[in-house]
DNA sequence: TCACTTAGGCTATTGACATTAGCTAACCGG
DNA sequence: CCGGTTAGCTAATGTCAATAGCCTAAGTGA
């Protein structure tokens, strides 16, 4: 019986190119192990549970996610790197779409390496808004807006909500510019 | 045994009350069978399967939350509308999240029931938009962003993702102001 | 009222899945 | 080369959804 040398990253690994096949809630631990070639209960040695390997997966998710943020929004700033790091969101959502459902679980309380990396890519929202100077609350409702726009259109776009034939790439960039427009007034919305 | 009287309408019914209760996903037919008071076979009398079962609590969600919308938006127009419907549609997810989450599974092909429920919820959300004049494209631009901007911010608010202190309420407010700013400059923004 | 049909319950069973227990063989430090 | 750790394994359990087949309460028509 060699053996098939697994660890807990590459398990982890191949679950979420799996998932990225089948779909996050259709993974099994029988077709994991089946592909990584060894046997159901085997997968226990790397990984506590089902939901365990799903936190992996989101773990890896938010920091892979977070380092294309990261290169989206290097060298620009304002308009552009919000730009930038909208369109890198919404690719790379695309490309690994059960992979980008992962990164949205939360962290368990406690679970100080998934928060970590978590908060990271909040800020990295929270960097590329700073050019616009905004304080406080109104910061937090800026990161807010930013994510609840991505995520929203991102989220509807996979699931195959946007059913009318009309260019989707156009809608986005739309929206984006939309959001651009609107922080740019953003301190005065309140004042109307 | 008498008859516990359940009807197709009924079970689906009982089922988005639990669901809210424990979660979309976490819902067994077991525990379904056991709240109405029969055997977990019988449910099958009334529904095709679990994924039968799920596009019923769809299709009744997708009315209700039509339903709501309307409500929200008769006699208002313009910004008014708007900003009535958004918060319309925040309340009513936030009271029923289960509910909510099917109501953005979408229909199987050729299931007219549920897609006729889906368009008309959709068009609901494009009459309100009707104030702004927008043709074609840009109409449809709109809907989108605007379904993105609502279901972004529900869905990270109802899944815990805005961890921090600051006032939830107020951040939706600031969206959804800042969406309607983005709307009244949406044909300008093509041409910068 | 009485036969007949329909349909809504039931028990028993299967099969997919996650998970645990306990065994064995491969690797690893001395 | 030896002893311990660990990654595999088989076997078994419990929880699900789902199917098959029975049984009888409820409606229906004369």
């Amino acid at each position: 019986m060699p053996r098939a040398g697994l660890t807990r990253d590459r398990v982890a690994e191949e679950a979420a190119v799996m998932a990225d096949e089948v779909g996050l809630a259709k993974l099994t631990l029988a077709a994991l192990a089946d592909r990584l070639g060894v046997r159901q209960p085997s997968l226990y040695k790397h990984i506590d549970s089902m939901a365990g390997l799903q936190r992996d997966m989101a773990v890896h998710a938010k920091r892979d996610l977070g380092g294309v943020l990261a290169r989206a929004s290097v060298g620009r700033s304002g308009a552009d790197a919000i730009s930038s790091m909208s369109h890198a969101y919404r690719d790379w959502a695309r490309a690994h779409p059960a992979r980008y459902e992962a990164s949205n679980l939360m962290p368990a309380p406690g679970d100080v390496e998934d928060e970590a990396v978590s908060i990271e890519a909040v800020q990295l929202i929270a960097d590329v808004l700073a050019a616009y100077n905004l304080e406080g609350d109104d910061a937090i409702d800026a990161i807010r807006a930013f994510r609840a726009t991505l995520h929203g259109f991102v989220s509807l776009e996979t699931s195959g909500s946007f059913a009318l034939a009309a260019d989707v790439d156009r809608s986005f960039d739309r929206l984006v510019r939309g959001f651009i427009a609107a922080l740019a007034q953003w301190t005065g919305d309140t004042a109307s």
